[in-house]
This record gives C-alpha cells, sequence and structure tokens, in this order.
DNA sequence: AGCACGATTAACT
DNA sequence: GTTAATCGTGCTC
C-alpha cells in the first residue's frame, strides 16, 4: 500500500463533481486530543453555485454562506435540523460557491472513540449519515472554515485506496429544489457500500 | 419581532 | 412508513 499522502489545494480547486468523484476511497482524517479518527470516504454530494436551487448559496453571499464563497480546501460546517452538523469542503476557484458534502465514512481509526462520541457500538453505522459522521469525529461549529491544506490543521483528507465501482443518483433530502436540481446526479457512493447512508 | 423550514436521525407503529 | 426533536437562518411584516 502506498503511503498516505495529504490532498493540497490543487486538488479541491477543480470542477466540484471531480473532487465529489475522487475523494471517495481517500481518508478523512481528525487530530482530535491526540487521538487519529479517521475514515474512508464512502458517500459524497456535490452543491454547486447559486443556480443550484438545492445549494446554500442559492441566497447568495450572507453570513452563514460566506464559507462557500472562499478558497478550496476550507471546511464549510454548518447546523441543520435544530440539532445536526455538517461538513462540506469547499471546492472551485476562490468567488465561486461550491462544496462537496461528505455523507459517509468507513471507519479505519479510534473506533472506539467515535463510539464514544456517537453513544452506539455498530460499527456500520458510526458514520454512514453526514450528521453521525460530524458527531463521531466531534466536527462542530469551530471547526467551520478550518483549513485542511495547512499542515497545523486538525482536520485533512489523505489519499486512499482506489475505489472499485462508484454510483450517482441524485442527492438527498432536498425535495424543496424544482428541476432540473432534483434529479441530477450529483450523489456519489461507492456500489454495495455497507457504510454509506441509508 | 415573528415565521416557516431545513443537505437528519432515532424511535416509534 | 411516520414523526418528534430543536434552533439558526433568511425572509416578511
Amino acid at each position: 500500500m502506498k503511503p498516505a499522502v495529504r490532498l493540497t489545494r490543487t486538488f479541491f480547486t477543480r470542477p466540484t463533481l471531480t473532487v465529489a468523484r475522487e475523494l471517495l476511497g481517500c481518508v478523512l482524517v481528525r487530530q482530535r486530543e491526540g487521538v487519529r479518527l479517521a475514515g474512508r470516504i464512502v458517500e459524497t454530494e456535490a452543491y454547486i453555485g447559486e443556480e443550484d436551487e438545492a445549494c446554500h448559496a442559492r441566497a447568495g453571499r450572507t453570513r452563514r454562506t460566506a464559507t462557500m464563497y472562499g478558497p478550496a480546501g476550507h471546511a464549510y460546517v454548518y447546523f441543520t435540523y435544530g440539532m445536526h452538523w455538517m461538513l462540506n469542503v469547499i471546492t472551485e476557484e476562490e468567488g465561486f460557491p461550491a462544496a462537496v458534502l461528505l455523507r459517509a465514512l468507513e471507519p479505519l481509526e479510534g473506533i472506539s472513540v467515535m463510539q464514544d462520541l456517537r453513544g452506539r457500538k455498530a460499527v456500520a453505522q458510526l458514520c454512514s449519515g453526514p450528521a453521525k459522521l460530524t458527531q463521531a469525529l466531534a466536527i462542530a461549529r469551530p471547526e467551520n472554515e478550518l483549513d485542511f491544506c495547512r499542515k497545523d490543521s486538525p482536520l485533512w483528507i489523505e489519499t486512499g485506496s482506489h475505489p472499485n465501482r462508484i454510483i450517482a443518483t441524485p442527492r438527498i433530502g432536498i425535495s424543496s429544489a424544482g428541476e432540473p436540481w432534483l434529479s441530477k446526479l450529483w450523489r456519489f457512493l461507492l456500489q454495495e457500500s455497507p457504510f454509506a447512508s441509508r
């Protein structure tokens, strides 16, 4: 197995669909209290620009969405449903609002810590959803705008194993968006991964 | 100032 | 399959 390498700014400063697909198989790493919490990315979604009615940037540049307009490779972490946090990575050139939502991980390292943070044991359900993985990796508002590409960042992404088979589906939970956005095949996952969301 | 709703989850029937 | 939980955000008055 090749040594893991941190993804750099140039990886993220590309078309969002490319980044969303290529992130599959890579490893999200969270350094916390001296412990590595890590998981292989098995599911992502792309949110692209102000035209995309499912994207938060549909409302333009606001206090909340400012992060999406910033440079690629930063974290966009937001709060929703009164209780959940979601983790995205910013993509494309600065000034263009786009991001990839990380929706599910295959837990690799620090599993017992993840089980404590989640309050459950079943490994297949530790990170099998966007709010589950932020809970398992202790990611919330303080992590918003973190730069994945800085050497001293407690959050980054490494190269991983090359995925076998990738499938694309419509995005989840965006039913209020109109067409064509509702039907865009902008969700990517590893086929038959037991670690993807339901 | 008030309101409707959300890139979800877990626990129900 | 259905639903409560729970609050920040953006929009309207």
